[in-house]
DNA sequence: GAGCAAAGTGAACACGTTTTCAAAACGTGT
DNA sequence: ACACGTTTTGAAAACGTGTTCACTTTGCTC
């Protein structure tokens, strides 16, 4: 046997990868079907079965039948990892979001991902965190994933970080919000270009004041969403504004942040601080939940007796007979199907000039306010 | 000129070279870095930029440390798509969830991101509808994507559907639900090898029955969950054999479907059809929700006065003022690192065998008891 | 049936990584 | 100076696809 030594090694040699050759084509069998193998087995090439599945290449009809059929029973998909590093279509969209739970983000995540999903995109979901310097580090970390495009939830973006990507040609599409029908926010930074999606919050705005008006409310309270939201400050000048408008003295603000919790504590501070109300806006749904419950259940205040309340948003919650809220609503539909058609056109023409789409609000009347 | 075609040619197509290259160029300044582009600008090979980024390959430390600060200024991530094409490890997990905006299914896609996203993996999101037929192509869609896993939150998916993923070796979790400590549901597929995350919610629903009996309730109604839901029958053949054992009458059964306007109707049956209830256990919070405005806003009965109602889950709304809801919670963050560490371990030993984990429940009393 | 445009075909290359493997550099003890 | 084990190194080969470019076939017209 020692004496054999070289023979053996050399022989185990052999032996040694034609095992591995067979653990290969074991792991070959659990593992997903390749284009080569459905050519060898439809007796094409694999130029032919990559044609097979572009519907735009030319390739015969019988031709192409037969390898889709070999394929679908062979479970054959190309792979979009390989096929991504070619086309550099990685048809990835990530999307960045603070808090996936909170009801507005989810319900828009959620008509996003069915959106993209029709169009042969996927939803790529990220985290961050409110913390500035962690998002720059998510950022690069999201971009090793090659998305063919991002969709910001979040409003404290800087712009500087988000030009990295820009740089590495991925548009950006955050949520900008209009006064009017005209004039966009002057915050908007212009060295930057990206494409937008602006919403008209005038109208339905507009229909809310008026009827808190027709009621005879004056004293106007106002709860902020979150400190440097562009949202935010778009809503509350749009309401000033408004009221300015129909003379009304101007609103009351209390800070909020768009939760529940900061909703509630907001309106104790305004009756017990801030010498009250007779109408709240809230910068949202949610903070307005917060609102109710606080006048309902700890100031003893009837609504829409006592005070009136309009939210913002119109989430599946406010239909919610607890709530029963009046809110102006920004159609989620129209919205996210605004922002796809954004979102493909940019990809098909990725030099074009900045676009923007602009979706409209209409006020829902519920209970809460008479 | 004619007379020099062939050298002309040469020189144009020199030229033609060029000017592609130019424009390559000019492309790669807004595209991203490549190894290559980093390796030429720190002096070493490709393969160094390679192990640089990768921490238990072996370089020296100091070259090492050059390569990274000249990626760091070039802006390079390596590209993970090619990365994934020869590692077979995607590092994306993928997402089954029917409704994104659905508290519950919310509150887990978002836990889960944030554990998952810190352990280097991103999600990946894909919505299902409740027909059969399309989930099947729904699966081989998302099988494109190369997915290192698949959490399914669906609780429809036929198991011989599921079973195409694991031949091309994607572990699969669905949330499965244990009757008690010891038995796992009858109904689970035995053919089909996958992990599971089981749920104990033995404990936390005998604490909910023990307090209900202390209150001298016996005639509990149970509102049911989906159809077909294994998460649905074992929570009802738990509260059953709870029932059962402390000499309680059986529940009634009013048919659910896990949302808020079903739990309202099959409220608004229980009482008017099938004679009423002095208490109502719901096999989630979002029904337990549309219970309780059912009894307060149209039936007019008080809660906890009348009626006491216990929901199960303990999302966040539940700790909402207006319905402040006593639920049994399942632990989002124990759940979460459970699968976390479940998936880990499987993607590390694809061929180990069968695993689960399981978390407990508790009672969280709140308000709709007393 | 010749002529010709249009459509179909496949070899070779490209995409950006990791992995293998043999060679080179390095340090350490005699 | 030598031998020897360890770490470091880079060329070449994957990984699975799309695209280009000459080449071949098809279909149509006169």
């Amino acid at each position: 046997m020692d004496g054999f030594a070289g023979v053996m090694d050399e022989h185990d040699y052999n032996r040694d990868w034609k095992v591995l050759s067979l653990s290969d084509e074991a792991e070959a069998r659990r593992s997903r079907a390749t284009a080569e193998m459905v050519a060898k087995l439809a007796n094409v090439s694999r130029v032919a079965v990559s044609r097979a599945f572009n519907p735009e290449a030319s390739l015969r009809a019988d031709k192409r039948a037969r390898i889709l059929s070999v394929a679908r029973e062979l479970n054959y998909t190309p792979d979009r990892a390989a096929r991504a590093l070619v086309t550099r279509r990685s048809h990835l969209i990530g999307m960045i979001v603070p808090d996936v739970f909170s009801p507005w983000e989810s319900q828009e995540v959620d008509a996003l991902t069915s959106a993209l999903q029709a169009e042969g995109f996927a939803t790529l979901l990220f985290k961050t965190r409110t913390d500035m310097s962690m998002d720059e580090r998510l950022l690069t970390y999201m971009r090793g994933f090659n998305p063919d495009s991002v969709i910001a939830f979040t409003e404290n973006v800087r712009p500087e970080v988000l030009s990295q990507f820009l740089d590495s040609c991925v548009p950006i599409y955050i949520n900008y919000l209009l006064e009017d029908g005209g004039a966009v926010e002057a915050e908007a930074p212009t060295d930057v270009l990206y494409d937008r999606l602006d919403v008209n919050q005038w109208q339905g705005m507009d229909q809310a004041v008026a009827l808190l008006a027709g009621y005879g409310c004056r004293r106007i309270a106002y709860i902020s969403g979150k400190k440097n939201s562009l949202a935010e400050f778009a809503r509350y000048r749009t309401l000033q504004r408004l009221m300015a408008r129909r003379k009304l003295p101007a609103p009351t603000v209390v800070q909020g942040d768009f939760s529940y919790r900061q909703g509630y504590a907001a309106t104790i501070d305004l009756f017990r601080l801030h010498g009250g109300a007779d109408a709240i806006f809230a910068a949202n749904d949610e903070s307005a939940f917060g609102a109710l419950d606080a006048l309902r259940h700890e100031l003893g205040l009837g609504v829409p007796d006592a005070v009136r309340v309009v939210g913002f948003d119109d989430i599946v919650q406010s239909g919610w007979k607890s709530y029963d809220l009046t809110t102006v609503r920004i159609d989620v539909h129209e919205r996210v199907s605004a922002l796809v058609r954004l979102i493909l056109r940019r990809l098909s023409a990725p030099d074009a000039p900045t676009m923007s789409e602009q979706v409209g609000t209409k006020l829902v009347v519920r209970g809460t306010v008479g």
